[in-house]
DNA sequence: AGTGCGATTGACT
DNA sequence: GTCAATCGCACTA
């Protein structure tokens, strides 16, 4: 997760993941596009900006075809580019809570509404990009990091789908103790 | 027009 | 472990 701003570059590895598919009652989108969500309903690709708790923005990214509600929510980052600059945002030094958990992710990335509706192709102050490793590896195996599944966080409805995503063992994943596998 | 609460966090016992 | 902060919005009437 790239974010470009005028005082430098800021990215991330995203580790943790939570999917609201279409048809899912724990969605934004589930009651049908007002003018809040109606970003869920871009094609995919597109950011959509919550406000929760009245304090906290959530970074979420469509991800059906237009006119069809779905989103991902992003719930943690492993910091890369511009760690000072974070810790600016979020008025701390603690590396390991700099990124970790929706509501901080968004705050390190200075995320709020401007960027609701923003395309992620397009390039712009947020985009998503891949990491290319230092040395070219064509020759040796890529291992892939190991993920791990369990329900979501802090939802009611749907609490038993299996839609949380996260890189096993790393520390910037957010969430209970009890959900680690 | 009024109300209850939410995809969280940080401070505190 | 508990709990307050803080506000936009969907829902009810």
């Amino acid at each position: 997760m790239v974010r470009e701003l005028p005082e430098g570059r800021l990215s991330g590895r995203i580790v943790e993941a939570e999917g609201y598919p279409p048809g899912d009652p724990a969605g934004h989108h589930f009651r049908g596009p007002t003018p809040r969500n109606q970003s869920l309903f871009l094609r995919c690709g597109h950011v959509y900006v919550y406000f929760n708790y009245g304090m906290h923005f959530m970074l979420n990214i469509s991800s059906e075809r237009a006119g069809i509600g779905g989103g991902v929510l992003i719930r943690a980052l492993e910091p890369l580019e511009g760690i000072e600059l974070m810790q600016r945002h979020r008025k701390s030094t603690d590396l390991i809570d700099l990124t970790r958990g929706p509501g901080r992710l968004a705050a390190a990335l200075r995320i709020d509404r401007t960027l609701d509706g923003l395309d992620l192709f397009s390039r712009g102050p947020l985009w998503i990009g891949v990491r290319v490793p230092e040395k070219s590896a064509r020759h040796v195996a890529v291992k892939e990091p190991p993920a791990a599944v369990t329900v979501r966080i802090g939802i009611t409805r749907a609490a038993d789908k299996l839609f949380r995503f996260y890189e096993r063992g790393n520390p910037f994943v957010s969430g209970p103790k009890r959900l680690l596998r």
